[in-house]
DNA sequence: TCCTCATATCAACAATCATTGATATATTCC
DNA sequence: GGAATATATCAATGATTGTTGATATGAGGA
């Protein structure tokens, strides 16, 4: 149960990631696994000005991590679950890999190291 | 199983996050995932100069994510699989919490939803 | 000690990202 | 149609990050 090693996914992992480098973002998440929520529930809830909370929703969104759907005036989002077992499976083959690795690290580049 | 709610960890998963935000970055991980390996052995593998690799090594460190070990002239890199799986298990139980929600999403947000 | 080599750090620059205030879009209610 | 409201987008700015070439550190062998 390898890593996968194709380019085009390691692209959609890092963008992933990229989207949850930030605490704000990071609270959207935790505020979102509650449930689906409103933009103008978030927005209190975080104390983010409109326009900051749309880009950083905008950035979630664009990571395939959250769905939108409009409902009225209002917009809610919800996430996107699949995504985010996905990087959960990543994070976690690549530390079981590690923790049963195929090629023993033994006492590896010795001598003959920079070949 | 929610995923968790103090700063400080979010502190810490943003930083984890930010620290695989790269294509470089994931593909060292995986690397990694094969076993320790010197600098020396990485730098081909990837095709990075050696300062940037240096770089990208250091921002994996810093974030917790892999250890360095000095071996005479060589240095060896190996993940920290226990930091990985932590970021597997936020990941993993945002979506299992969004999959079970405690408080049903049903049709909120209607009417008295700007409070 | 001096020389070589593996890696780290530094300074400078380019690119990306977060934040802000202003403006645009879309929906409802009158 | 027009006013009001929820959200998105834009332009400008500052902060952070990635990249490069040059230099420093630290270990081993002569």
């Amino acid at each position: 149960m390898a890593p996968t090693t194709t380019t085009g996914s390691r692209e959609v992992l890092a963008r992933r990631f990229q989207a949850l480098s930030d605490e704000k973002r990071i609270r959207i998440l935790q505020l979102l696994a509650e449930g689906e929520r409103c933009v103008c529930e978030i927005m209190p809830a975080l104390g983010l000005r409109q326009s900051l909370l749309s880009f950083h929703l905008k950035t979630l969104k664009d990571a395939g991590l959250v769905t939108d759907r409009r409902a009225g005036r209002w917009v809610h989002y919800a996430l996107v679950s699949e995504a985010l077992e996905e990087l959960g499976d990543f994070a976690r083959a690549v530390a079981w890999s590690s923790d049963n690795p195929l090629h023993t690290p033994e006492e590896a580049c010795t001598d003959s190291c920079p070949p």
